[in-house]
RNA sequence: GCGCGAGUGGCGGAAUUGGUAGACGCGCUGGAUUUAGGUUCCAGUCUCGCAAGGGGUGGAGGUUCGAGUCCUCUCUCGCGCACCA
């Protein structure tokens, strides 16, 4: 297919350009550019971190073997484009991209081959690398990161021991050093102190059961299973007791859920975190247990329907259940737990779709009626929420109802509903039948009884949360060891000088036997000199993505994680583009450990990430989600060799909304590379284009001597452009730049169509026109728009890349004649020639006596005529 | 089940605050140039109707001079969470 224009040729050349004068470098506080840089052309003297900052991140991708995918380009155009907006607009941005390059991927290939999962992702890097650049993204590359780099993870590891070295205080709600925790009158010797500490760090060890994925070989966070199954492959995922690192996010759960009201994200983004979050309010009750001083304790949102728990459930692994169960129900019981316990959470779950239970034989006196009340042990009530034990309340919860009515238990109502049926009824409604709070209105009944109990010692008011402390380490060799080591059964925390812990180089990367880490066969590595042993777990992929975002201000800098002066300048994120799927991982992740460090005053601000927006995910031209299985993966290579890097970039912004899912569609692309056709053509002479494609074909390894050869568009010149034109030309420039404000891509590249189809026909071409048109084309497709203003003429500092935005002038927008809409009842009828000045009264009456009007409003009462200025007239009649 | 979002031509999608529905692009139809095709250029393209005119933004109501936009009910699709007491 003959090309469009030239931009095999074009394109390299400008990113050749780009990257030797560095255009896009951003400088850190104290730095300043050379004179000849351009920021330093349009900016002068002017110190960069006087300017107004604008931190733009995208979220960086994992390098994986199959390279970039379409989905990636989408989210980082859409960020370069408003990055070369910005920069022209004057703004000091910055705009870095790095490598997520732990993981599993990696490391699986490296189980299969024996090849170091550092050369795989080594070449995976280089490949992503050359697709990124291909693309002309404006990235400060001098700022990439690399997480598997000794000299990035040294950090991540830094931060680990920040975590390991902190507790959260109650008191002042925020994470503090170790050292100020107090101990208990009781905790007296050394090893009941270092016990204490160790219970109280933000990173510590727990023996509970975890989600064990036996494929994977590793264990998971809740977060990253999914349905039963592993959220990486799919694989069965069982619940097993395993020494583990947990990092206590809970302890911020409640501040990870008040901040998202400071920060602009998505509302269903939010939405997700705080479901993610779980918060719910509700009360502790303690039941004494009959013939006994024990009491179980339950949580309840629903403390006002005290009156109707007539039965109790424990979770099969609630710790008394055999302290509680009688003999002749013993037999059944251990059963149950027994069934339960193999059960994988799958099944629990999904296939559970009937109620099981069985009754332990014990029976507990509900406070409110001392009646005694049957004690149950039933899987549908979770070990891990609240206390592991329900209060049920048949009448008014319908898995309690479901249950009841299985087993035949007791059901009373004890909440009127305000209409309808009250059995079954879960809202709010009326207390009935329960004793001094009967005939409260909900709310006022929760209060009355929780009042009541604390008073009795037999409950208090307690807040809930669904999310579970992060289950934070990985049977894995290609991640982070931990800077930990183990001496006498107590863990200590390496010395930070001893930073980076380096993992030990193997032959063989497999788990060594039931979820032992591959890192306990290197003997070598594991057993120190002075006896101790060191921490044989890596960390999760999440650690090196839980601050990235800090490191790109500094990735220099060997004294701190990042310097003080380039954080306070740069932070926090002014726009964060990503997908989805990161939602409740990588996003919540970041923010606890941001909270953290912003607690103990290595970081200046709360939150890391002020604006975040989500783009749509791209389906394939089969309206299917893109996947190798259904063969409708479309390779970016492609695309660019076919139609060039400006018309790809172009393409994925005009589909549709950033934010919304939309499917591919290769015609598309296509009709966006026509377009750059045309503009090619609005400044180049076509015949001395079909002379210089008459010459490759003769001599194809001259073309880019020969591209010299091409004269602009005899149409351009350097006469006072019309009204005409300056109407066009500005109301492009005021449509374009709304748009850009508004990350409305899609409509601000249809905005420049229009201007196209219009200068096309212009026999005149004023040069200083289409030069603004190609600073408002360069963000979009900046290889084009620098090789015409470059060919058009001088460019201060030779790139567009810091060339002032340029402002519309209203003054040009008003139309001399306007075309003014008349309808009658609503429906446009016709329309009147009237020009800005024309007076109300004027535009009334000509609307009147408009002859299409007449016929509509002829022998008819004309009630009401509603002129909307600069919109149109609308005639009421009856 | 709960929560969030979305339904507009043959298709992707436009329509900042209620104010000319269908911008821009794809596809399609016709024409011109070149011609082997393609490229490029011009014209047309929501629907019924020869026209005047009527109908039309998932469906049904409502508010309004005026509703794709606001309100009520309802249907469909997508996403998230899911025995969370």
């Amino acid at each position: 297919m003959r090309r469009q224009y030239p931009f095999h040729l074009i394109e390299p050349r400008w990113q050749q350009h780009w990257e030797a004068q560095e255009t896009f470098r951003a400088f850190n506080p104290g730095e300043s550019p050379a004179a000849e840089h351009p920021f330093a052309v349009r900016h002068g003297d002017t110190a960069p971190e006087s300017l107004e900052k604008y931190y733009i991140l995208d979220m960086f991708p994992y390098p994986s073997g199959a390279g970039l995918h379409v989905g990636h380009p989408e989210g980082y155009t859409a960020t370069d484009i408003t990055a070369r907006y910005l920069r022209m607009q004057g703004r000091h941005v910055l705009h870095p991209m790095g490598w997520d390059a732990f993981g599993l991927p990696a490391e699986q290939y490296a189980i299969k081959t024996g090849q170091h999962p550092r050369k795989t992702t080594e070449e995976n890097i280089a490949n992503f690398t050359r697709q990124i650049k291909g693309l002309g993204f404006s990235y400060d590359w001098s700022r990439e990161v690399n997480t598997t780099d000794p000299n990035y993870f040294r950090w991540s590891q830094w931060i680990f021991l920040q975590l390991y070295h902190s507790w959260a205080n109650p008191a002042s709600g925020k994470a503090e050093s170790i050292d100020t925790l107090e101990f208990p009158a009781d905790v007296t010797t050394d090893e009941a102190r270092r016990d204490f500490r160790d219970d109280h760090r933000l990173a510590f060890v727990s023996h509970a059961p975890v989600n064990w994925c036996p494929e994977l070989g590793t264990v998971l966070a809740n977060e990253e299973v999914i349905d039963g199954k592993s959220e990486v492959g799919g694989h069965p995922v069982v619940r097993r007791p395993m020494r583990q690192w947990m990092l206590r996010i809970t302890a911020f759960a409640q501040r990870l859920l008040d901040d998202l009201e400071t920060i602009d994200w998505s509302d269903s983004l939010k939405e997700m975190q705080r479901n993610w979050i779980g918060r719910s309010e509700g009360a502790e009750v303690e039941f004494r247990i009959q013939e006994s001083e024990d009491r179980i304790c339950v949580f309840t949102t629903r403390p006002d329907t005290l009156w109707g728990a007539t039965y109790l459930v424990l979770s099969p692994e609630h710790e008394w259940v055999d302290g509680i169960t009688t003999d002749d129900q013993r037999s059944a019981v251990t059963d149950y737990r027994a069934t339960a316990a193999r059960k994988s959470d799958l099944e629990r779950t999904e296939l559970a779709k009937e109620k099981t239970g069985v009754f332990t034989g014990a029976f507990a006196i509900n406070p409110a009626n001392d009646e005694p009340v049957p004690i149950w042990i039933a899987d549908y009530v979770l070990a891990s929420y609240g206390t592991g034990a329900i209060m049920a309340v048949p009448a008014h919860d319908a898995r309690d109802l479901e249950f009841a009515q299985k087993f035949e238990l007791p059901v009373r109502v004890v909440v009127q509903a305000p209409e309808g049926e009250s059995l079954g009824f879960v809202g709010d409604g009326t207390s009935v039948e329960s004793g001094f709070i009967s005939g409260l209105p909900t709310p006022e009944a929760k209060a009355k009884i929780v009042e009541w109990l604390e008073g009795k010692g037999q409950g208090k008011r307690t807040i809930n949360f669904k999310l579970r402390d992060w289950l934070f380490s990985r049977q894995r060799y290609w991640g982070e060891p931990f800077p930990i080591v183990w001496r006498d059964g107590h863990h200590e925390a390496v010395a930070e000088s001893d930073l980076p812990v380096l993992p030990p180089e193997l032959d063989d990367y497999k788990p060594t036997t039931e979820g032992d880490p591959p890192l306990a066969r290197a003997a070598d590595w594991v057993d120190l000199s002075d006896g101790a042993t060191r921490e044989t777990n890596t960390m999760p992929q999440w650690a090196g993505s839980c601050w990235y975002y800090l490191r790109y201000l500094d990735t220099q800098n060997n004294e701190r994680h990042v310097g003080e002066a380039a954080e306070k300048y740069w932070m926090n994120v002014d726009l964060y583009v990503g997908g989805t799927e990161h939602a409740v991982l990588h996003l919540l992740y970041a923010r606890f450990w941001h909270k953290v460090m912003f607690d103990l005053g290595h970081v200046s601000m709360a939150e890391p990430f002020q604006r975040l927006v989500n783009q749509g995910i791209i389906l394939g031209e089969d309206g299917q989600k893109m996947s190798k299985s259904r063969g409708n993966v479309v390779n970016p290579d492609g695309v660019i060799d076919e139609y060039g890097a400006d018309a790809f970039r172009l393409y994925e912004m005009f589909m549709g909304p950033l934010e919304m899912m939309k499917p591919w569609n290769t015609k598309g692309v296509e009709g966006v590379y026509r377009f750059l056709g045309r503009v090619w053509r609005l400044f180049i002479d076509e015949g001395s284009y079909k002379d210089y494609e008459q010459a490759v074909t003769a001599a194809p390894d001259q073309a880019e001597a020969l591209l010299a050869g091409l004269k602009l568009h005899a149409a351009i010149n350097d006469t006072e452009p019309t009204p005409e034109q300056l109407k066009v030309l500005h109301a492009c420039i005021k449509k374009v730049t709304d748009d850009l404000d508004g990350m409305r891509y899609n409509t601000g590249i249809s905005a420049l169509m229009v201007f196209v189809n219009e200068a096309s026909k212009w026999e005149s071409r004023p040069r200083e026109v289409l030069g603004i048109f190609l600073r408002l084309l360069n963000p979009f497709s900046p290889h084009l728009a620098e090789e015409l203003a470059d060919r058009l003429g001088e460019v201060s500092g030779n790139t567009l890349a810091y060339q002032p935005w340029p402002e519309w002038d209203e003054a040009f927008l008003v139309e001399e004649f306007i075309e003014f809409p008349v309808q009658v009842n609503g429906k446009l009828r016709g329309h009147i020639d009237i020009t800005p000045e024309t007076s109300r009264e004027e535009i009334e009456q000509l609307a009147l006596a408009c002859e299409k009007v007449q016929q509509f409003i002829f022998e008819k009462e004309v009630k009401k005529v509603i002129l909307v200025p600069n919109k149109l007239v609308n005639i009421a009649v009856k």
